[in-house]
DNA sequence: TATTGATTTAAACATTTGATTAAATCAATA
DNA sequence: TATTGATTTAATCAAATGTTTAAATCAATA
């Protein structure tokens, strides 16, 4: 029985009705985390975010360690949680799954700008401990997706598809700051070509997929 | 005149046939932070990699943000210095220049594969610091390469283009780790995958840029 | 050889930071 | 009201880390 086990046990005072310590912990740690990354986060950042005091935050999740933890593993599946259900779907035509994989992916990502880069780069620091964390391996290797795809261009690893797609839909959020910085973009002129996007990757796709090489 | 300058007015000593101290810690510099990023960088890691005592290493760079900054600026450079040329060259056709920039980009990458990763990450977490540090503001909105585009698609923004291309070459680098973590890839078949693409990306550009919507 | 500047060695400094502790306080409830 | 568990307060610890210092050593040169 963990800690938190004993404290969701006791659970039943005052803040049932408004949000638990442990979730304003939790919340604070998704934003500071996200916003400057593992090594930049110090755990007094977190507690001040919070609202609660460093004493409580290690007593609840014993190190910053396991924290973040918890976190990561949240925000991996969100990261996969978007496409897995839909590309696994076998009652679904591949240009339906291809629409509703952009359409909803982008409208997550609208919402978490900076989950993918956060994803990719703390995966990225700290390989071995996500390993598999996804069940994203079989899930998307042996999906019904990429099983549509191999039937429509045999002759093309049905990868790059896969790749040209998310780094379509991803990659603009992903060098977003960059691009902030460099002047090339704005706020409202990246809102708006995301969503003409939603329309316009689809449509991209499909005419590669058609495309005799 | 600053300390480096000193430096190298005496620098006609031992070091001048080998690699100079100075270019030993940067080396070592890059390495480490693009490892690890900017906040997981001991300086002891760094003096350590390049074979060179801490103490030499703050008299010759003062401290640790001044040698990422002279770093950063490098890996700025090296990113956005692969496609601004070809992009501003008024005398390449629009389909010439995609190729060039695709193979480019996909060369520079497979030699620095973790180059975008690490610089879209550190870019984000210092976001002022870096403003304006790429000249690719005006380089790129008013470059040839995207009169061209304009021209050949004058109702959908030319950024549309620039970021699905960019986003299909050097996605892939950036979701690596995940994917490679997650056992959808590894390292043969990324390799095989990449170099595929230098050739199917231009043609999945130039198809897009044909069609009618 | 004597000098000069580059580099090393070893130590120390101050600060930050993750983590812990013990006592006090608060809120709900039996 | 007395009890119980959640939370705060305030202080402290130990380790890590950026930075500095002074003296010693080394390599080239005049």
């Amino acid at each position: 029985m963990s800690l938190q086990d004993v404290h969701n046990m006791a659970k039943k005072t005052k803040e049932e009705l408004d949000v638990s310590a442990e979730e304003k912990i939790k919340e604070a740690a998704r934003k500071v985390f996200t916003l400057k990354g593992y090594a930049a986060t110090r755990t007094r950042d977190i507690a001040e975010a919070s609202g609660i005091n460093l004493a409580l935050l290690n007593y609840y999740f014993r190190s910053k360690e396991k924290l973040f933890h918890v976190i990561m593993i949240e925000k991996i599946q969100k990261l996969f949680g978007v496409i897995i259900p839909i590309a696994n779907d076998t009652n679904l035509a591949l240009e339906i799954k291809i629409e509703l994989i952009v359409t909803n992916y982008i409208d997550l990502l609208l919402e978490h700008p900076d989950l993918p880069l956060f994803v990719f780069s703390e995966v990225r620091n700290n390989t071995e401990q996500f390993i598999h964390s996804t069940n994203a391996d079989n899930l998307l290797r042996n999906s019904s997706l990429i099983k549509q795809i191999e039937l429509k261009k045999p002759d093309i690893n049905p990868l790059h598809f896969l790749m040209s797609l998310l780094g379509m839909v991803v990659f603009p959020f992903i060098g977003k700051p960059v691009f902030t910085a460099a002047g090339i973009l704005d706020e409202e002129i990246f809102q708006k070509l995301m969503n003409e996007r939603k329309a316009l990757i689809p449509k991209w796709i499909k005419s590669m997929l058609e495309l005799e090489l």
